[in-house]
RNA sequence: GGGCUUGUGGUCUAGGGGUUAUGACGUCGCCUUGACAUGGCGAAGAUCGAGAGUUCAAUUCUCUCCGAGCCCA
């Protein structure tokens, strides 16, 4: 038997490892394989990479979604693109002062700020190490070398001149708004930081009169804020109320510099069987009242300032705590007869995450980005955008229909982007940073060619540097934004926007968005948004929204439930002999997981072929070993028979003395790669690995090379050209889903590797001068030729002779009359 | 609580108004055939979540319910 050029016996993780390290080993050399070249003269593809979170662990789902999009990225090369498949790493934001506060034990605000920054900067970076390393051993082919960091003064000074930009054009106002708000720690907070606690409150009944005297009972538990009751709302269909509807109603408590009553309307949010059925509706008891409130188009009150005290609203409670004047209020309307009843009930009370202390919705003053004007503009853009898979642009156009306010960007936090601004002493004009620099007001003055603007108007009244004198004593802004307002911006910054314009011009609409259906309503509108208000443009080409990966029961994998699987451990299966296994909690018990081998390749592939973008996958080790491990080997194997006998020359001219069923496998080679490069062209994963795969297990080792394996043998040409060619070119078109393994084969056997193959390869049909008609015509065949080798294989089973022994009577079907010869000898027919 | 998405053999999955409903893994049976037992060949296994409606015809369309997921309250 000849011996193979492939020298390994089979595919391994420790191969695989080797591969990959010598991979990255030369930077220079892997910047040239990967790296971005805007000058090359190729149809530029940027894809808006989303620059992950560090938090010490990775989401083996979101590093199952980054391969395919190392997947996207490759099979662009594939195609001849100029890819830029950029690394960036988002590091702003408040989890990573969460998990510094949590070390140190020690609340944010209680640090000097410059030292917090400092700590919370060492930390991420720690964090980020870890990524960097999961990222390359998953395979990823991004440009290391063009790393951004979302907060970098590089990355910052883009949010903050975009956020100038837009408050030039007006796009950007202040306003006073309800927020969620925790008196004690003295900040904003997201809703996501709130919960509920169960806590026994004061159910109380309170007699109300209209004005023309009729007595109404309100239950509430928040008698202190009357004063900031703004209307009073019955269900539509509660008949004992429909006579009060449209009269107006006393506030049963002393108020000042406000209405003393309010209309009585119609809400569908009451419940009528909750206390007596009426609602007294305030600015801001909870999330319901604030609805109601933007519904009703009403103004709201400031009941309640800063330190949790009330407000002058509140009249003779003015300046008390919010708990003093609960109590004080009951107190008087006991005084006045105005209480019907009191009775204690447990109430679930929304809390601050952090100190358990009870949360206010209140107005303050905050920055927005108007969002809700220029809607129909952008659907009018999305409108342009292919989106795959298409039914997930449903999740982008629902969240636009319920957009009713403008967007929130500013934030009493620390670790993010400061908002670029500073305030004249009579607070009616600003002073914004030119575009260039990054900027931190709160311990910053203005850069001496700042401007100074009209804090209404915008209206820009000269430079800093000429009317500094006339500003008095400045201050700097101390918020700082929302860290969705960094991200935001990421495919402008990734496509040149303001620091490469030429590139820019080129490079957007950025190519492609790639990332999961949890954030839509963020990322995803945002960044739309922001493409809309800046460039009045689509913000991308194509967006690809992928499902998220649940434990192998369907479920999110979580830490409380017990279900995760961590990523490297799963790329490591398989490493210098180590087996892995999982505990993972299923629903019922806990289910130990093994798993031999798996590896990069192999969980890539799985993740190619298993499940179609958009779904939400399982992710089982086992099944990923089980399923996929084997077509690695089966292709490996081919390549490994391939590689035993001698590679013809001249593989790209074709020979004029092909066998018919050389022809036969050609056509059939070229109809799977005609799906698999429209595949790729349409950045469908799904439906070109399963070409590959099929084509790769099935018809070619178990049908084309049985029967050729006597030519090869007799060192036949036609043969060896054959199957070399579709070996090779399989391996190129294989090499997104699998680059380390096609490399290492396609560079051992062809001295080439299939990772630098830059052009889908060539139709051998057309090669061959036959016609479509005429490949269509073998293939048509294929059927045929399953069918008679399966018929006789049974027929040797059934009468208990050896494959390789000779059996007599079979006849070949008319229309395979061609492959009389081949059948023949194949099946040693007598 | 609301909106949206989703539910196909034991498991994962393709498809989609009329088909013997696709493929893979697993299971079972057979086979050491000149690359591959980490292999080859073959077989069994599904009233397409439940109920109702539209239709000559529904797994596919509509509605309700149940389960799962995402986001927002």
């Amino acid at each position: 038997m000849p011996a193979p050029t492939l020298p390994e016996k089979r595919w391994s993780i420790d191969l695989e490892k080797k591969i990959q390290e010598a991979h990255s080993e030369n930077e220079q050399e892997y910047t040239a394989r990967y790296g971005f070249n805007p000058n090359s003269g190729k149809e530029i593809f940027v894809i808006d990479t989303p620059p992950p979170y560090p938090s010490g662990t990775w989401h083996i789902g979101a590093v199952a979604q980054y391969s395919m999009i190392d997947v996207i990225a490759r099979s662009q090369r594939l195609l001849g693109k100029e890819v830029y498949f950029p690394w960036g790493v988002d590091r702003n934001g408040i989890n990573i002062e969460f998990v510094v506060e949590q070390n140190t034990k020690r609340k944010m605000k209680t640090y000097d700020r410059e030292e917090f920054l400092s700590l919370c900067k060492e930390t991420i970076e720690e964090f980020t190490q870890a990524m960097r390393n999961t990222a390359k051993r998953v395979g990823l082919s991004c440009d290391f070398s063009k790393e951004y960091l979302t907060d970098s003064p590089e990355y910052r000074q883009v949010t903050q001149a975009i956020f100038v930009e837009l408050f030039k054009k007006g796009e950007i106002i202040e306003d006073l708004r309800p927020n969620i708000y925790d008196p004690v720690e003295g900040t904003t907070i997201a809703e996501a930081e709130v919960e509920r606690q169960s806590r026994k409150t004061k159910l109380v009944d309170i007699k109300w009169y209209t004005e023309d005297g009729v007595e109404v009972i309100i239950s509430t538990t928040r008698p202190e804020l009357i004063c900031a009751c703004g209307i009073v709302v019955v269900h539509p269909d509660d008949e004992r109320y429909r006579n009060l509807v449209g009269k107006k109603i006393i506030l049963p408590v002393p108020v000042s510099g406000r209405e003393t009553s309010v209309e009585i309307k119609t809400h569908a949010s009451v419940k009528s069987d909750f206390g007596s059925g009426v609602l007294m509706v305030c600015s801001f008891g909870d999330q319901n009242d604030v609805a109601i409130f933007r519904d009703m188009g009403l103004t709201p009150f400031r009941a309640i300032d800063l330190d949790g005290c009330m407000t002058s609203i509140a009249g003779p409670w003015n300046g008390n705590k919010v708990i003093e004047a609960r109590k004080a209020v009951i107190d008087y309307l006991e005084e006045n007869g105005k209480i019907h009843d009191i009775v204690e009930r447990e109430q679930e009370i929304p809390v601050s995450e952090r100190g358990k202390n009870p949360v206010e919705t209140i107005l303050l003053k905050e920055w927005y980005v108007r969002q809700t004007h220029i809607q129909d503009r952008m659907k009018e853009h999305i409108e342009e955008i292919e989106f795959h898979p298409a039914r997930n642009k449903q999740f982008l156009i629902d969240w636009m229909d319920n957009i009713s306010i403008d967007w929130p960007i500013s934030r009493r936090r620390w670790y993010h982007t400061e908002i670029p601004i500073w305030y004249s002493q009579d607070e009616t004009k600003v002073i914004v940073p030119p575009s260039g620099t990054y900027v931190q007001p709160w311990k910053d003055s203005p850069p001496i060619d700042s401007r100074v603007l009209d804090r209404e108007t915008r209206e820009d009244m000269g430079s800093y540097q000429e009317l500094k004198q006339n500003l008095g004593e400045i201050s700097g802004e101390e918020k700082v934004f929302d860290t969705w307002m960094d991200s935001s911006n990421s495919n402008l910054f990734v496509s040149g926007y303001l620091n490469h314009p030429e590139l820019f011009e080129k490079a957007f609409p950025t190519a492609l968005r790639p990332q999961g259906k949890e954030i839509v309503r963020t990322w995803l509108y945002y960044t739309l948004l922001k493409s809309t208000l800046l460039l009045d443009k689509p913000g991308f080409n194509h967006v690809w929204i992928d499902g998220l990966g649940m434990d192998p029961w369907g479920r999110k994998m979580s830490k409380s439930l017990g279900n995760g699987i961590d990523a490297d451990s799963v790329l490591e299966c398989g490493a210098g002999g180590k087996t892995g296994s999982w505990k993972v909690k299923g629903p019922d018990k806990s289910v130990s997981l093994r798993a031999n081998k798996i590896g990069s390749e192999c969980f890539r592939l799985w993740k190619a072929c298993d499940a179609q973008v958009g779904d939400d996958f399982h992710i089982n080790p086992e099944e990923i070993e089980k399923k996929y491990y084997g077509v690695l080997t089966k292709v490996f194997n081919v390549a490994r028979f391939a590689s035993m006998f001698p590679c013809p020359d001249d593989l790209d001219t074709t020979p004029a003395d092909l066998a018919i069923e050389d022809k036969w496998i050609i056509a059939e080679f070229q109809s799977m790669m005609s799906i698999v490069e429209k595949s790729w062209h349409e950045l469908d994963i799904y439906t070109a690995t399963q070409a590959l795969k099929s084509f790769a297990t099935g018809v070619l080792p178990s049908h084309w090379l049985e029967m050729v394996k006597s030519r090869l043998y007799d060192d036949d040409e036609a043969a060896a050209w054959t199957i070399h060619r579709i070996v090779r070119d399989f391996l190129s078109a294989f090499s997104p889903i699998c680059p380390f393994f096609s490399h290492h084969i396609s560079l051992t056997i062809y001295s080439k590797s299939a990772v630098d193959v830059d052009s889908f390869p060539v139709n051998i049909v057309d090669e061959l001068a036959v016609d479509m008609q005429q490949g269509d015509d073998l293939r048509k065949l294929t059927t045929s030729i399953q069918e008679f080798n399966s018929s006789t294989w049974n027929a040797k089973k059934d009468a208990g002779i050896s494959l390789n022994k000779p059996i007599s009577g079979i006849m070949i079907p008319d229309e395979l009359s061609e492959f009389t010869k081949i059948l023949t000898s194949m099946h040693s027919l007598e």
